[in-house]
Formats: structure tokens, sequence, C-alpha cells
DNA sequence: CAGATTGTTGTACGATCGTTCAACAAGCTT
DNA sequence: AAGCTTGTTGAACGATCGTACAACAATCTG
């Protein structure tokens, strides 16, 4: 009845989905130092050579996996902007506040970005990557300033201005989880934007 | 005529810092995957044994170099802040203009932060180190600002909002130079304490 | 029930990692 | 000048790295 023609030991996206979990879980545990195939194929529960047979080498999966939680991040933020309803400002705050709750704020998410933050120097495709992926990041962000009023001239600067404060905060939130609450980054994420927007008006 | 009673083949002190200086221009060159004791030794003129005899292990060098720079970074600041003379607002705004700039706004100074943050997650005493030293930078930020006027109650978040916006730009303009430049950082940096103080008063 | 096909294993290989240590060399003391 | 102290070397070690590949097992075809 499967429409698949070689339904094997596991369905091959299975496994594929299954060593990028593994991948994110072991970033998370040991940091970008402490991954490498033995143990991402530990946690995976298969063989080392697995990886090699899935992936072109060790860093196309954690190509994969930076590229798998950028996606999971972003639906995780559209979903939480669409629950915000039709209100510009309410969907714009959705968006910034989300940043600082799980499952966005998170240690597991900083070590998949640490460990390709690691890589942008000597590799100038992952740098490629990184560019792409913040300026879609931006682009969001843009066009929730945009519905919000912010006039045209000044919306580059607003987007690249909100975008460094809640990366600056997101970061610092996992980075020294003692240090501040997600709540208070939350406050002073909003009170940024209201002068952004005031100040437009 | 020296006062040191054993300047053998070269000062200890001397050799650490050049250790330390090779470090950093290795992490930078290479990122924090391609920086090992070899390639170290290499950059440094001297032979890999050397590196354990000056420092207890690889992980203590770069800890060190870490140490060294963030030094290096509060020096250039403080420098930066005098250089401005007394008045308090132009002082804080020499801070963070001199955030955007060389020899601050550097990627040798970022490849140092990120291979320094790749072990925060595995090494406690490494996130302690990190903890420390992030508390000290607000520390002075917050005397700069309540300078400026910012009420007592409104300190704490002032300063940690200050800095990750600066930091978030730093880390933007290090990882994608393309993207905006250090003159824009610093008008986006310099608006946002405008809005703080404004609000204030 | 063969035979073909393919996911999976586990070992083996060469390279490189951080660290150790016996031997050498350079400077100080006597 | 002889002897001692100590910075420095470079080879060697065991561990681990990423990758390749022959053998095995499981499924599908006929």
């Amino acid at each position: 009845m499967t429409a698949n023609p070689f339904p094997r030991r596991a369905e091959p996206d299975v496994r594929r989905q299954g060593l990028i979990a593994a991948c994110t879980r072991v970033l998370a545990r040991e940091g970008a130092a402490g991954t490498s195939v033995r143990v991402i194929a530990r946690e995976a529960g298969i063989s080392p050579g697995l990886i090699t047979h899935y992936f072109a080498g060790i860093d196309a999966l954690i190509s994969a996996t930076y590229d798998h939680v950028d996606q999971t991040v972003a639906a995780a933020m559209a979903q939480a902007v669409d629950a915000a309803g039709s209100d510009p400002r309410a969907r714009l705050d959705a968006f910034v506040t989300a940043s600082f709750a799980p499952p966005i704020a998170d240690r597991a998410l900083l070590a998949t970005w640490i460990a390709f933050w690691s890589l942008v120097t000597a590799r100038p495709d992952i740098a490629r990557q990184h560019d792409d992926q913040y300026a879609a990041y931006r682009a969001r962000l843009t066009e929730l300033l945009a519905a919000c009023g912010v006039r045209c001239d000044h919306l580059r600067l607003a987007a690249i201005s909100v975008t460094a404060l809640v990366d600056g905060l997101w970061l610092e939130l996992c980075l020294s989880p003692g240090c501040f609450t997600g709540t208070e980054a939350g406050v002073i994420a909003r009170a940024h934007i209201d002068a952004l927007l005031t100040r437009r008006a």
C-alpha cells in the first residue's frame, strides 16, 4: 500500500531527521568542540559509518542541522506572530517576546549558532549561508515594522536596530541565564520599539 | 644591570605574551576549529612542546588569550572615554562609538570571543570567567549612565539594554561586514541612548 | 524459494589532536 | 674553564578525529 518503493530498515528522510535531531542534542550537551561523528552516531543509536552514507561529511550534517534549526525558529516565530491577531503592534510585540521564551531562548539553539559562527571565518560557503539566513530574518522584521507605520527611509536602520537589540539580549540570556530574565528582556525590547515608533509620529 | 636573575633565551613574560599574540592571530585566521598547539607553535616560531611548558595546556592558553583580549578592549574603551573630556554624555557616546571602530570591531576579536563561547557550554570555569568579564563590562557602562543622570531604579535595565544593543550591532558588524557600516551602528546606538535619557527626564 | 538490491555494520586507515620526556644548548655561578 | 641551572627542542605516545570499504542482513523481485 505504501507508495515508497524502498522502505527498508528506515525511511531515508526519517534517518536524516533523526541524525539532525541527534546532532542538535549533542551540540547542546557537549558544545561545538565535543561534537564528533562517533558521539552523534552513538546518540542516534546507529553506526558511525552511516553518517557518511547520508551526508557528504560531518560539515554537511552540521550545515543541515543549522538550516533545520533556523527553519524551526522561523516557524515558531511565525506562529507566535499569527497567534497575536491582526493588530500590527501586537504582532511586532509577539515577535520580540517570543525571542526570549522557549523554545527560542535555549542553550541548545545557542550552541548550534556558535558552532556555525565558528565556521564562518574559515569557510566562505558557510559565511554565505549565514548572510542569507540573517537577511531573511531582517526581511521578516522589516515587514512587521512597516505595518506599524515606520517611515520608509527609517525602515532599514530600524530593522537593524531591533535585530541587534533582540540578538544581544538573546545571546546574553542564553550565555548567562542568571543575569536577567526573559520577561525583563521583553520589557527592554518593547520599550525600544516604543521609542522607535513615537519618534516617527 | 637587569634585575631578572634568569634572562635566558627569552624572558618568560615575553614568551607568554608572544604565545598569546600568536594564539590571537591563529584564532583570527583559522577560526576556533583550526586552532591547535602545532599551528600556534609554528606561528610563534617555537617548538610545540614549549606551549605546555608555559601554560597548563591548550585550554589554559586560550583562556589567557581571552583574558588578554578582554583587557586590551577595556583599555581601548577607557582611553576613548578619557579622550572625550569631562562631559558625561560625550563620554558615554565615546564609549559606544569606539565599539564600532578598529581595533574593537575586528574579526580577530570576534573569533576569540566565539572560541570562548563554544567552551562555555561544557566548562563551568570558563562560564564563570565569562560571567565575571561581562559583569565588569556592565559595571563600567553603569557608571557612565549614572553620570548622565539615569535614575537609580532604571540603571540596571538601562545598562543591560545598551550592552545588548552594542553587542548585537558589534556581532553583526563583524560577521557580515557588508550589511551596515560602523558609522550607522554608532547612529543607532546613540539614538537609543537619546531615547533612554529623554524618557527619564 | 533463489537472486538481486540496498540499508547497515564494524573495522581499518591515515591524519591530527594534546601531552610527555629524554636529550641538547645556552647562560649564570664559582 | 668547569659545572650547574634552565629554556628549548623534537621525537614519540596514546587517543581521537573523519572517512572508506568489505562483509553482513534485511527486504523486494521473480
